[in-house]
DNA sequence: ACGTGTGAAAGATTTCACAGCG
DNA sequence: CGCTGTGAAATCTTTCACACGT
């Protein structure tokens, strides 16, 4: 969002970060409708990750205090994030884990499987690509897409490398795409970005390190590695 | 919300990041004492790059309007952000360019050459060494880690891959090491969290899906790729 | 008794309006 | 005149206290 033209700035955003930042980075956005904090969203999907954790190794059971232990918050907050989604707990008692994974699960829409392509075959790009938390949470890479001639028509994983000049074919072929990964460098990032937009994609996870320009019904979070170094230096520097 | 993030984890925005915390956004950090926002920290790093980028194509002046609309923020905030650090403009005129970044680098600390080590040499940890925009910004990384002995006493990038138990040798032979890099899986992540911290490194970057425990005085910024997918997939379905 | 859920207070960040100065 | 720098207002987020249910 944001905007701003001549001279009258108009009201608009803040989003944040992460890691981003970010959000903090880090930034926020903006909402339409919803009244929820987007470090809420934030810290769902990081409690998300504990309760796996956790009911992985046999616990069934947490209460809000242990569950900001870990997350390193407050309980109130736990509660609070919570809270803006509906009464998961029992008084007196607790939260019951394998409910409760259900319920942030639906909460992030993670119900549902996500098709995912990924724009950049490089080493970032390879990097995402063997990571085992996307599939794990149904986030499916269906398709990888490069520029680079002497990658396109290769296998990376078993997957074929496509031409970008492809992707609308593909959208075609194979079925609508929901999020798009751009792994590409920074003077390419705006091109692959628009084309994603053009053929259907809704959700932008931004590794180039500039702001991408896109309709505002498109989900875009950014994550720049070279920022989160930066502001560690700059806490570093503050002794 | 609107999205696009930014941001390291721990909280942060417009761009956030989640991952930061955000953020952290992922996740970000925690600020320590003062009184300037985690946000504007994300911000002006944000502010560099688009900074550097415009001087690489010969701008050389600019004002807060034109910069609020690369950094898709407004004008406002980039003038308050600055303003915590001190006067850079000229009323009614704007701001040098080559000037704002030497003072940006100078707040963010990256007047002096950082000391980084790379803890973890598998795809993601191959995908940050090579990596242009750290070594850009002043940050070299000296050492590669690893626990894994079939890649330990190999050669990336002309660096040699070391034993995590020899840290501490290397630190004593080669000098103070300022930031850890942590790519590693998150079994492993907390173990080498405080390795690094017992050898005297006094920042992290933490990839693993994690929230890391360490004494007060350390800075961690979490950056967590699946958090960052999650959140996207929960604006998606919020229509 | 005990921990959740929540309205209200406190705190932090962003937006705004405009004074200030080249 | 134009754009920066900034106190004050608006907005947003977190913390808190406590009523509520079991």
């Amino acid at each position: 969002m944001a905007k701003q033209k001549g001279r009258p700035e108009k009201k608009v955003h803040q989003n944040r970060n992460v890691s981003a930042r970010i959000s903090p980075a880090g930034e926020k956005g903006k909402s339409l409708r919803s009244a929820i904090p987007y470090s809420t969203v934030v810290r769902l999907a990081q409690y998300l990750r504990i309760l796996e954790r956790l009911e992985a190794v046999g616990t069934t059971k947490i209460n809000s205090n242990e569950l900001a232990k870990e997350a390193k918050v407050n309980s109130f907050l736990v509660r609070k994030d919570l809270s803006y989604f509906g009464e998961f707990g029992v008084r007196g008692v607790g939260y019951e884990i394998k409910s409760l994974i259900r319920e942030v699960q639906r909460i992030l829409g993670l119900n549902r499987e996500r098709r995912v392509v990924l724009v950049g075959i490089g080493h970032l790009g390879r990097a995402l690509l063997s990571y085992k938390g996307f599939a794990e949470e149904g986030f499916h890479i269906c398709g990888l897409f490069d520029s680079d001639p002497a990658k396109i028509r290769t296998t990376v994983n078993d997957l074929l490398v496509r031409s970008v000049f492809t992707l609308e074919d593909f959208v075609e072929e194979s079925g609508a795409v929901d999020i798009g990964i751009i792994a590409v460098p920074a003077f390419s990032a705006q091109f692959v970005a628009n084309t994603l937009v053009a053929v259907g994609v809704k959700g932008l996870l931004n590794f180039a390190p500039i702001p991408l320009t896109v309709p505002p019904h498109i989900i875009t979070v950014s994550v720049d590695l070279t920022t989160n170094l930066e502001v560690i230096s700059y806490f570093l520097s503050q002794r």
